[in-house]
DNA sequence: TAGATTGTTAATCGATTAACAATC
DNA sequence: TAGATTGTTAATCGATTAACAATC
């Protein structure tokens, strides 16, 4: 199997034209070219087709892309044509919300278990589940296979959890702890902290 | 008033670097340098500084740099010595989670208040919140001088919620509905999803 | 002083865009 | 056919890195 190397930030907007498509799709939507999607993302027409070319040819000279076929491509160079079982570690705000979150649905990953080390939240319902305690984190994410995690506990607690899931054989994490994590680099990791969104936005606003 | 122009990409890195230097501080530490800072954040020392040397000489030679000094200097960069007023809306289990969030404290952020436009919510308490009705968002935000919101309501509200925040003056709109919204390039906009995140990770997994 | 580390320059590397032949 | 749009090439643009004089 030939493995051509495909630039990381390429990678990382090809979910944001599958997000686009597959609304296009809900809307009723059939074709679209790589001029009508960029003007919807605010990127170049020309990033599009560049971007896409990295995979395949998926669209037809003067017609465009036919929007269900690129979804279902896109879908499959994102591995999301599997659904993906994730455990929420922390059992928090936002772990109660990444547990009950409609938005996974059809999206390639669905909620399997949530966890915490605090007595008082373990067995008590969250959505569908009920708080397992993280004590035994490694085997219970070991056995169930689980690949991807969310990680929502408290900043100073993230690391040696983080550590636990890469011993439980996690290949991805997604961090909503506001610290950067240290991990192999064979382990993905993405950062969710609001705080640097909004002071990535603030430097360009007037000060009050 | 001179002004440079820096990068984006350059302003994206500052918010981590100064969460890196405030955890560092509050560790104990009271100097650093840019090889360390870059260990730390899997980034290299030479593009630490070059960042930093954009907005002035913040270092010494053979020393480095004192963490509390250049953790002031880039709180003034990033217009967070003053403390922002955030309107949330949207008052689901996002919203919530949001209104409650312990991480702003320090970090140049404060939720103000909290909205919905369904009956149920509306008067309910949120945290220190008592949900208002987002019918009169326009001039509840306006009025209060909020230039910075958080999005956390349904994908197929977003669009015209976020129309009403720019008409209320916002500036700056942290987006957690999962569709790209459309707006003057006066506004700032950034997107949180974690589906995004997630499947920018799945592409690099192996498949179950 | 000797060692360490900055700020900056120049070179390298990579990403984006413009343009167009191919073709539906 | 005429018009539209792709996939791709080459040119441009921008970001990162390596290296080092300056200096603490």
């Amino acid at each position: 199997m030939e493995e051509k190397f495909i630039p990381d930030i390429v990678v990382g907007r090809l979910p944001v034209y599958l997000r686009a498509l597959q609304q296009m799709a809900r809307d009723g939507r059939t074709v679209t070219s790589s001029q009508e999607l960029g003007e919807r993302l605010g990127i170049s027409a020309a990033q599009i087709r560049k971007d896409l070319s990295q995979f395949g040819e998926f669209g037809k000279q003067g017609t465009g892309y036919q929007i269900d076929y690129l979804v279902e491509q896109l879908r499959d160079i994102l591995n999301v044509k599997q659904v993906w079982e994730v455990a929420v570690v922390g059992a928090g705000d936002i772990g109660n919300a990444l547990a009950r979150y409609q938005g996974f649905a059809n999206r390639g990953f669905v909620v399997k278990m949530i966890l915490d080390n605090n007595p008082e939240l373990i067995g008590t319902a969250v959505g569908d589940f009920v708080v397992e305690d993280s004590a035994s984190l490694v085997e219970k994410i070991r056995s169930a296979g689980i690949k991807v995690a969310m990680l929502a506990v408290p900043a100073d607690q993230a690391q040696e959890v983080a550590d636990k899931l890469i011993e439980a054989n996690v290949g991805a994490i997604l961090n909503y702890a506001p610290i950067s994590l240290n991990v192999p680099n064979s382990i993905q990791v993405q950062y969710i902290d609001p705080v640097i969104h909004l002071q990535r936005m603030t430097y360009y606003l007037e000060q009050a």
